[in-house]
DNA sequence: GGCTCTAACCTAAAGCCCCTAGGAAGAGCG
DNA sequence: CGCTCTTCCTAGGGGCTTTAGGTTAGAGCC
């Protein structure tokens, strides 16, 4: 009987395809050894549980995320760079629905410890604010917003949550536009305020 | 032998205590029987199946938060009242952690139809936009964009997404001043342009 | 070609969960 | 009391996760 030559590499990369076809919770052992022609229990030998799985799969989204981004990022600054930001994050997300699932779930810090993609992701992002030149406490504020903003964005596109007949694309970049100018506008800590 | 006296009512109400427990996946038909001290088919009478069940626990939900929004802004306009909502939505996403999660999925349209809190929802939130002065299709794309954020926000904080040693309430201070800003100088969509 | 050894992969089984079908027993009503 | 409706039950099928332990394919070495 031939092997089915599994690595946990490519059991991840599986979990991620399988994933953006059935939805992130979809994702079970069961189905993945199905799709291997393999039984359930031989997955353990590659992965320690589905909650190992899921981290697994969480980094690797991440890391392929922050990759498309900075492609995306790269030699523009300003307005320019965050409408660039806004559009690969929301592109991928859009694209791969169950991986960027996966990117929003709690990892298992010993498995985050070694990636280097959280902290790229962090450069990449703070680079991005440069040159609205924002100091600290107000970068973080404003680095926490536009995260939220573009997760909830793609979270309630992706759920349905937006039912008006309104094209979603055309209210994205409008939101984008509101956002540069938000980052512009930004309303600072003063020296010895608040 | 006596009955536990269950009904729909008292069946989502406790699915949505033991929610905000354990977490929205958390919550299992054999969970909440065991909860009730009964067996798990009996519950089968009341709803008639999980995925019901979370489509009622998500209307419950957003009822409630939708009223307690509505107390907030009651009476208030302009920034006091975007504060107001925005204060109402975190606090009831982070006390009911399990409910919140509940208002996110994708509810059977069938259950839906005759719930009058989505309609309240919308009402208020564009109520909630009018000192602001937005007409169509701006209105829309600042409602999504707020909604956005704040769902965003609440998200990711709850998922322990912000690592920064950062005061989250004040960086949500932050953001909702940032917030009232752009929608003060959302950059409107032209008489004939784009 | 044989040998060894480390995987990769297997069977077996326990435990939890969802859900259906059909039966029994409370509670209210005539 | 007897009727009926609903609640709750037992029984059982099927799926998923996980552990424990046994085989065997296949790479590397003589």
């Amino acid at each position: 009987m031939p092997r089915a030559g599994l690595t946990v590499e490519r059991v991840v990369a599986a979990a991620a395809d399988l994933a953006d076809e059935v939805g992130f919770d979809g994702v079970t052992l069961s189905a993945l050894a199905r799709r291997f022609g393999v039984k359930d229990a031989s997955l353990y030998s590659h992965v320690r549980s589905l909650r190992d799985l899921r981290s697994r799969m969480a980094l690797l989204a991440g890391a392929e995320m922050i990759d498309r981004i900075a492609v995306a990022v790269a030699g523009r600054s300003g307005k320019e760079a965050l409408v660039a930001f806004a559009g690969a994050y929301r592109e991928y997300a859009l694209a791969h629905p169950g991986r960027y699932a996966a990117t929003q779930i709690r990892v298992d810090q010993s498995l985050v410890a070694d990636s280097p993609a959280l902290r790229r992701t962090a450069e990449i992002t703070y680079g991005m604010l440069r040159a609205y030149d924002l100091d600290e406490p107000d970068l973080t504020d404003a680095v926490r917003l536009l995260r939220a903003a573009f997760h909830g964005y793609c979270a309630l596109e992706a759920g349905g949550g937006f039912g008006a007949p309104r094209d979603v694309q055309q209210s994205w970049d409008r939101a984008v536009d509101a956002l540069h100018v938000t980052l512009e506008q930004w309303p600072r800590t003063k020296e010895r305020g608040d």
